[in-house]
DNA sequence: AACTCGGGGCG
DNA sequence: CGCCCAGAGTT
């Protein structure tokens, strides 16, 4: 190994045994804990992640706790965090180390890498942190910290990358310290060599840094653009419950699979695609709510516009208009749709996407001034 | 290799 | 408002 390496795994050593974040799945060492947290920081940053995982703890404090729960207590949990399939995901393997291991994470990459949700990141990072297991853990900021400071030009999105930074990460682990150096990589991404503006005077190992000696700093790493998310205009209807269900508003649960996959929400509709003239809009999406909801069983007579609401995933751009609507035919008789009404107590043990929990809140907040 | 899956923070 | 993500599963 050349000298630009070895100065970089030694600076970097000793500088994060000296500024390492106080974090909470950091105070113990416990595989459960680095599997959780994991998790639960895959494309979520840390500050997010905290209460999260301390809640979720307290929760299930162990495998087994999370392995014997009920899954929409793990979807509450879960709620406002995205990537629901992680929290499922998480869930089922916790019943599987649970029935195949005993309830302890097993210390063999194989079985690791096997378990639901755990790809090849999340399989380094809990095999080095939680094992000490000379195993790299590439994610986007490791592979950003290496592009620059060995300057590397690949692009990062290719899939073929990761498996050249890999290599490299592996290499640079220093001799029976794989738990803190990788720790160590991802620390540095996050509080120095950050996207947009890195820290390079106060980084531990600018003085290699071969992007920086380039002055390449701010074009690393290469990335391909991600493409626009696709725009949706939708229709909702916050229905107000009457007679037995008054103060409640009608919500629905989502399928098994695909988007927001059995999480609650309003019932909404993707808005037919007429090219009408705007001021022909309120009556179109007025039409499409009171029919489009009737194959589930529910009929509507909408009054008017309430409030408009926008969310954006990576893929869907959804412009949500919302309509007060009164029911004129309940879905309770209706086999497979799923629906429910709530008042505020009943939201404390369903689990809502962000946009939905927002807008019910707003809702019940209004209603209660308005008596 | 491309697409599906949330959400927040920041310049 | 564009851009950044401490990725994994599916096709």
């Amino acid at each position: 190994m050349n000298e630009q390496k070895r100065y970089f795994s030694r600076e970097l050593l000793s500088w994060y045994r000296a500024n390492r974040r106080d974090l909470p799945w950091r105070r113990h060492s416990n595989p459960y804990y680095t599997w959780v947290s994991e998790i639960m920081l895959q494309q979520t940053r840390v500050e997010t992640v905290k209460p999260y995982f301390e809640r979720f703890i307290a929760l299930f404090p162990t495998v087994e706790a999370l392995a014997e729960a009920a899954e929409e207590e793990v979807l509450k949990a879960w709620e406002g965090l995205g990537y629901y399939s992680r929290a499922r995901n998480l869930q089922a393997a916790a019943r599987e180390v649970k029935e195949q291991y005993g309830g302890s994470i097993p210390d063999d990459k194989a079985k690791v890498s096997a378990l639901k949700g755990i790809g090849p990141y999340t399989t380094g990072a809990i095999m080095s942190i939680a094992f000490n297991r000379p195993e790299p853990a590439v994610d986007g900021n490791v592979m950003r910290v290496l592009s620059r400071y060995f300057r590397l030009h690949d692009d990062i999105a290719k899939a073929g990358t990761r498996a050249h930074m890999e290599h490299l990460a592996q290499e640079l682990i220093p001799e029976g310290c794989a738990s803190e150096f990788n720790q160590a990589l991802m620390e540095l991404g996050a509080l120095v060599c950050t996207p947009k503006s890195p820290a390079c005077l106060p980084c531990p190992v600018m003085e290699h840094c071969a992007g920086r000696i380039a002055g390449e700093e701010l074009m690393l790493p290469v990335k391909t653009k991600a493409k626009p998310p696709k725009p949706e205009l939708r229709y909702a209807a916050i229905v107000e419950g009457a007679g037995e269900h008054a103060g409640k508003v009608l919500v629905r649960q989502r399928p098994d699979t695909g988007l927001l996959a059995r999480m609650w929400e309003l019932p909404h509709l993707l808005a037919p695609k007429t090219g009408g003239l705007l001021d022909l809009r309120e009556e179109e999406a007025m039409g499409a709510l009171r029919h489009g909801l009737q194959p589930e069983g529910v009929r509507l007579r909408p009054l008017g516009h309430w409030t408009d609401a926008e969310h954006t995933f990576s893929h869907i751009h959804w412009q949500m208009r919302v309509y007060r609507c009164v029911i004129e035919e309940a879905p309770d008789a209706i086999t497979g749709g799923k629906y429910a009404w709530i008042g505020p107590e009943e939201m404390e043990r369903l689990a809502f996407p962000n946009l939905f929990l927002r807008l019910l809140h707003a809702y019940f907040a209004e209603r209660g001034q308005n008596g």
